[in-house]
RNA sequence: CGGGGAGUGGCGCAGCCAGGUAGCGCACCUGUUUUGGGUACAGGGGGUCGGAGGUUCGAAUCCUCUCUCCCCGACCA
């Protein structure tokens, strides 16, 4: 308990901000830039979000999405064209305007005046625009759809404040853009987009969500419906993790994307995008950290074994790297999780012991440790990460087990892992969601009450819009809350609105955000 | 972008108020010791003190400007 010797100096209770930080450095997930708001994702940082990307991308595949590559340039004139899309994101845009540099005199270098774009490009914050700018010429036929696009791609949004993998001016992500014929089948691609990412995030990252729709307030720029799937963190605030929009005609509109249909007329499309990004890597801190470092669900863990042989230097270790590649061999032959095993046999120079702390923090989800003994024995001390610690001795939980017991139930093992930290995460999340708040002044009680884990609050409203909404949105705000979203599938209104005393229509989850 | 705080070897910090030419812990390297393990001891390497300009005989320390990071707010994935 209070004995034990934790592997990071900051404890979520303590301070969850700079824990969240410290995780990051820990782990050797990514560091500063020195470009503002930009960052640097190192290799296990970046192995954990091409897992992603590989999951990802199989499911959207699935659906029958082709990947496609669109610049990171839109030209202004193409951006201007939807007025709502615009006003969202005007404000935090980077701007090219000039094509060369030239000496200014001082040892410096200046953009040439005389090199001055025509046009400047936008850098894209997101691609409807462009994107729909093809759209509008590869659609000329209901023949044509659904046209179904995704790309991996970097985006920029010049924020205000960032946070690492939370919200950083250049991001990584994956967005999908799809065209249709009609508002069904937009509105069934929105959907099957959400339910991808419900599935995704949780199958593979372990993050419990609640998929729902956003309120008018939240929707993205240009968007007639946002769907989102929202996840809890350690200290209570929501984490958007992934949003779905159908954006109506609005964009085929702004950038004539038409079908002539069955008739011979000329239709306007129904157009959808959905995205996630590296933010994930952020939620995947923020649910499975502990006070050791990160844990990674086996799913996404780019190895999900580490054999960290006992080395001393001498001339039988070589006799112990011979029987440590044999393990390794024999590990990588098993399936888990549907996928061969991934196991990386460490033999970098150093301490087992220091590594083996290198390989808590980042939270590799088993970790061998195999000494002259455990070869003459056959056997391995095994540490699962996801439960580290013996709570009674203070001492790390390390299993000695025969080596062939481990090596057959490796699959199980990595598939208990998984579901114990997918468990653990639904349950807290479960246990910190307060439902049947009637009064307004219980909910700001119950946050005021609960400031150090302030938790999710489900409350009735009656979906007030215009400057009603905006009302709410004010009071909300004071208490420094938002309304994440609609979740799907609840149960009907039946009682009166938290905000306005009207009759409910619908319930909403309120909580802190990030 | 407003308010507050901070940038000193890889990490965490002291020194700055009362200018004199850089220090501690961890990590790292070498050696010895130890060997079911976050070992111990000894020796050693590494920093133009975020950057630029200024004051001064002399600046990590004082002044000006600037960049970056953190916290709070406004904005947002």
């Amino acid at each position: 308990m209070s004995n034990i010797r934790h592997a990071l100096n900051v404890k979520r209770e303590e301070d969850f901000a700079k824990w969240y930080q410290e995780v990051i450095s820990a782990a050797d997930l990514a560091e500063e830039s020195g470009v503002r708001g930009c960052m640097v994702i190192k290799p296990w940082g970046y192995g954990i979000w091409e897992r992603i990307q590989r999951l990802m991308d199989d499911r959207i595949k699935q659906a029958g999405v082709q990947n496609t590559y669109f610049p990171i340039f839109i030209p202004l004139a193409n951006f201007e064209r939807e007025a709502a899309h615009v006003e969202g994101f005007a404000k935090e845009m980077a701007v090219v305007t000039h094509h060369r540099l030239i000496a200014d005199g001082k040892g410096g270098l200046i953009p040439d005046p005389e090199a001055k774009l025509e046009e400047p490009l936008v850098v894209r914050p997101t691609s409807e625009t462009i994107i729909g700018d093809a759209m509008s010429r590869w659609v000329q036929s209901w023949r044509d759809l659904p046209l179904m696009l995704n790309q991996w791609a970097n985006v920029v949004r010049w924020e205000m404040r960032t946070r690492m993998f939370l919200r950083t001016s250049e991001f990584l992500w994956q967005e999908g853009h799809t065209a249709h014929a009609t508002r069904e089948d937009a509105l069934e691609e929105t959907h099957r987009a959400l339910e991808m990412y419900r599935a995704c995030v949780e199958e593979d990252l372990a993050l419990p969500v609640i998929a729902g729709e956003k309120p008018e307030n939240e929707r993205f720029p240009g968007a007639d419906e946002t769907w989102s799937i929202e996840a809890m963190m350690q200290d209570g605030k929501a984490l958007q993790a992934g949003t779905s929009h159908y954006l109506g005609t609005n964009f085929a509109q702004a950038a004539n994307i038409q079908y002539q249909d069955r008739e011979g007329t000329q239709q306007h499309c129904h157009t959808t995008s959905w995205g996630t990004s590296t933010r994930l890597v952020g939620g995947l801190v923020m649910t499975h950290g502990d006070d050791d470092g990160l844990r990674v669900p086996p799913r996404v863990a780019p190895h999900q074994v580490i054999i960290l042989p006992i080395l001393r230097d001498k001339p039988e270790d070589d006799a112990l790297l011979a029987y440590c590649e044999d393990l390794r061999a024999g590990l990588a032959k098993h399936q888990a999780l549907g996928e061969p095993v991934r196991v990386l046999l460490d033999k970098m120079p150093g301490k087992a012991s220091a590594k083996r702390w290198d390989w808590v923090r980042k939270g590799a989800p088993i970790i061998l440790e195999v000494g002259p003994r455990d070869m003459e024995n056959g056997k391995v001390a095994a540490i699962r990460r996801d439960t580290l610690w013996n709570t009674e001795s203070g001492k790390l939980a390390t299993e000695f087990v025969s080596r062939d017991v481990f090596v057959s139930g490796i699959g199980q093992l990595l598939e208990d892992i998984q579901d114990s930290l997918f468990r653990e995460a639904s349950d807290r999340r479960d246990a910190n969601i307060t439902r049947g708040v009637t009064e307004w002044k219980d909910v700001v009680q119950f946050y005021k009450s609960n400031g150090k884990y302030p938790g999710w609050v489900e409350v009735q409203w009656s979906k007030p819009t215009g400057s009603a909404l905006e009302k709410v949105v004010e009071q909300l705000k004071a208490e420094k809350l938002t309304i994440r979203n609609v979740p799907r599938g609840s149960e009907p209104a039946d009682g009166v609105c938290i905000f306005t005393g009207e009759k409910a229509v619908e319930r909403i989850l309120v909580a802190r955000a990030y």
